[in-house]
DNA sequence: ATATGTATGTAATACTATAACCTGTCAAGT
DNA sequence: ACTTGACAGGTTATAGTATTACATACATAT
């Protein structure tokens, strides 16, 4: 392992340097390890297939299709039809390994796995990167307002488009 | 018509009375006034098809997808090929008449045309009923959040899943 | 009347997602 | 050991959503 597990690297988890450049290889270990306990604590079971999704969703870094991820999987010997992609994705969205990303038709990995939190997203126009911040008082925000119309919510899609630090400044 | 033109029908466009029953008629009626004048301030045009869909949304009250809404031009003699509803629908959201619903994959009319705002949408997991909500506080906490980051916003995508009130306490 | 830009009609296709059914695996209970 | 039942994965087929590309018509301004 490049080094040790810990939960605080700031490339991978801190929202003001998601788009700092990072050891992407230790995060994707340290998040294995961490699905790995996590869905042992729920009682489910991280399969080949699904660990592979994981590890795919990681090593991207990225917001990645179903179909994108379908055909990684084909290419390594998995099942190459789309309920193949769509249950694993749909298993680690449950377990909050993963997010989906309703604006892109598109899955991530959790950058917070374990911890309770309210994913918003940032995604550049110009780069397609993606990152996952939180969205803590803007959800609080939401359901006061929600709130004053007696409206229940249980959960939230808060997504924001535009340019990302390294894209401001190049194109407009 | 129903009764004079007017800007504040609580029924329709009130947050907190969005889920009250109400006078569509007019809501429509209203709509389509403003619509017309708002179009030609832009220097654009609410064509025919254009018009039609807007009133269909209208009608409709409720959250409509692309192929519901070519299925009624279609039946009242307009093109039904996909991308008839998908431009008229495009050109509404563009000129602020409508907004997409990105977990639903659905359109809806706006209750506050040519006013500036930022829209939330709260979403009835029960009855499909979709109430557009201000999203004004948690729009500016998510901008606060992503300026931590240096990210640039320009627009955002805040969608709500729950119970409205209506169907609280019926089934759970 | 003609040219230009814009809007619409149409065909074809691409992309996204789910339903239904079948098979294999594994663990729990007998 | 044997059975059973739950779950995961494989496969076929199909449903649902969206876009590209091209042809036609229409409006407006010269």
């Amino acid at each position: 392992m490049a080094h040790a597990a810990h939960t605080d690297c700031p490339g991978c988890t801190a929202p003001d340097l998601a788009f700092a450049a990072h050891d992407h290889a230790h995060c994707a270990e340290d998040a294995l390890i961490r699905a790995e306990a996590l869905t042992s604590v729920n009682g489910a079971r991280l399969t080949p297939v699904r660990r592979r999704v994981l590890e795919i969703l990681l090593e991207e870094h990225r917001a990645l299709g179903a179909y994108d991820v379908l055909a990684r999987l084909a290419a390594e010997g998995y099942g190459n039809q789309p309920p193949v992609a769509y249950r694993a994705l749909e298993f680690l969205v449950e377990q909050g390994l993963a997010h989906r990303i309703q604006r892109l038709n598109a899955f991530t990995a959790c950058v917070h796995m374990g911890e309770a939190h309210a994913p918003a997203f940032l995604i550049c126009r110009a780069c397609q990167s993606v990152a996952e911040a939180s969205a803590g008082a803007a959800r609080s925000a939401l359901e006061a307002e929600a709130g004053r119309s007696g409206f229940a919510i249980e959960r939230t899609t808060i997504e924001a488009l535009g340019l990302c630090p390294k894209c401001q400044g190049k194109a407009e």
